[in-house]
DNA sequence: TTTAAATTTGCAACCGATTGCAATAATTTT
DNA sequence: AAAATTATTGCAATCGGTTGCAAATTTAAA
């Protein structure tokens, strides 16, 4: 039941009567070696059941071909299509990944930042938890001088490379459009005014509605957690209101559609009493009753932006220094949840 | 802006006049060394910024105290509970995770189990995807010894060791429910027999309608891919037979989820036309309307298990290889999507 | 005070691949 | 046929910890 012990280039060298170093740059088709000589090795190399030592290798090169990935929840469209985007260019430059994720937590977040650190990744891509503040705990990349790349949820002024959307216009887009269909007193669910997401989509909503000579109204503001209970709560509180609001703009779909079950239940009509605006495109958006108007964003264009440009820099190609940011499209998906209208 | 040179334990050595077998050691919280050295070399790592190089100890040691995850996808709730299983026990253990995911891609999964293979992972948890056939893929780790566990979609007649539900007992308990409820004319929407998890609840399905002596009828069955397009394929489906099934069982929240929308949308009452029941209990069962019956089971415990075995298994305490089968309990969650009586 | 036992620390040989430079062999050129 | 190129291959140092065993030091026992 003993494993056999692991097969190295000394073992190939060996069988074949040749050097280490002829064994190692055949097996990297290096051009210095012949084509015969070449075929020899990598023959014998299967054939013993050869594996590459990346410990060793990476030792010696002084850098691991790895990203490390860091986000706050593994389980939303959006970071799914990010990271398949960040997968398809970095599969084609030969790196590899190392996926963390922090469930939000501030703490968790930094424990993975470490251990990536530890792990030596030539490079980070990011999007910050919720709770997260400052950048801190990045400090030992950017002491080293390896590069970070953030995406969506970043730190706003840092002059860190990010590749965002215009969380403003979104605010403004979606807000000016519920005020289109009529409404006039529009609740704004969101999250921590901390996170640069949700602040600019904050500062979108107020200037719509500036912009439309609506008055702003702080207790039509709703800070919360995104969550589930989230959703339900602020279905509450809104049919507390008095009066009724007639429209609602809750940033994630998934408490929209929370948040809309709740105000079903209780005799709502949607849209024709208070019209919803959700935002990210996550499936639930579409699936829901009435479907529901949303921002959607591309998290594929994301993740492939973030990555080439990270991989450029790691071959000298550009400099990210002097990136800052990376604006990605984004637009307003209108849907039944919202039209009061036609 | 070019970075400073690595800190090491040789640098560590020479400001301290200690050999580097001590200051190993000292970092390893080795017991052989006294406090007080112990203490003067931790102080003057912190110092320096000293970071442990996991290459040069990994090569050294011959193992990488890392669990290598491979999974279909990462956005399920189902999943993700999983994950979090895993990283809690593993993180109390010591042992770092590299996850993986193939989108449900035999090809990806295969380049996964490799690309863990050369990063040399102690041990290995895996959920199979979609249209993998067999575990040659695998072999390489069999070959070497490396543990490999898997869970809920896994090779039936392998003899690894597998976490798993009780798939056949799912199928049964929903088909009999819905039978309870007055159905007759029961769809099954589910996907590939050649996946465990399917085939199961396929044979509970027609079980529980063999021992309530309805007759199988084979044209009730659709074989899909539980995508979004497949839910809606099957609702039209549905809407085509003559006569109307009265029920469908799903074997998946979100294809069930769009079934029932599509149906709706043709006007079907659910569940007074058609009863539906579900599978995973993804946050979308409840959110949709009417509620979805379905089946929960607890990705949290099934992800503890297979990290604690595993775990085990590594440090000695026990021997995988003796363990098969660990069935974690499921339940059928009734709401008002099935409920045609009271 | 001497000896035995227990603590601490160091020596040095690994772990496996990479790569600059030198050396040798095979081709071309003159 | 000798000289100059070019194509192949090898030497040996290096990357940074780890650990069995021996040596040195300290403490306890006789």
């Amino acid at each position: 039941m003993k494993e056999k012990k692991e097969v190295t280039i000394y073992d190939i060298a060996a069988l074949l009567k040749f050097s280490t170093a002829t064994i190692s740059r055949a097996l990297q088709d290096h051009p210095a070696i012949s084509k015969s000589t070449k075929k020899k090795i990598q023959d014998a190399a299967k054939e013993l059941g050869y594996r590459h030592n990346n410990f060793a290798s990476n030792l010696r090169k002084q850098k691991t071909n790895t990203i490390g990935i860091i986000v706050h929840e593994l389980n939303s469209n959006f970071i799914t299509s990010v990271l398949a985007g960040i997968e398809k260019v970095s599969t084609e430059a030969k790196y590899d990944l190392i996926i963390t994720h922090s469930s939000e937590s501030f703490k968790k977040e930094t424990a993975n930042v470490l251990n990536l650190f530890h792990k030596r990744v030539d490079g980070i891509i990011a999007s910050l938890s919720f709770d997260t503040k400052g950048l801190h705990h990045f400090q030992p990349f950017f002491d080293k001088n390896i590069p970070v790349i953030f995406f969506d949820r970043v730190e706003e002024n840092s002059d860190n490379a990010k590749v965002v959307i215009d969380n403003y216009k979104n605010g403004y887009q979606a807000t000016q459009h519920l005020i289109e269909q009529g409404c006039k007193r529009i609740v704004l669910v969101t999250a921590s005014l901390n996170r640069n997401v949700y602040t600019q989509r904050f500062r979108g909503y107020k200037d719509a509605l500036y912009d439309s000579g609506i008055e702003f109204n702080d207790n039509l503001v709703l800070i919360k957690d995104l969550s589930e209970k989230c959703g339900r709560e602020a279905a509450l509180q809104i049919l507390a209101m008095s009066p009724m609001p007639d429209a609602a703009f809750i940033t994630n779909d998934f408490s929209a559609a929370v948040c809309m079950q709740t105000l079903k239940e209780n005799g709502v009509r949607i849209p024709e009493d208070i019209a919803i605006v959700g935002f990210n495109n996550d499936a639930i958006s579409k699936i829901i009753e009435p479907q529901l108007t949303t921002i959607n964003y591309p998290g594929i264009d994301i993740g492939e932006i973030a990555a080439r440009n990270l991989i450029a820099h790691l071959k000298g190609e550009v400099n990210l220094s002097q990136t800052n940011t990376i604006i990605v499209k984004s637009d307003l998906i209108i849907r039944k949840s919202s039209l009061k209208k036609g």
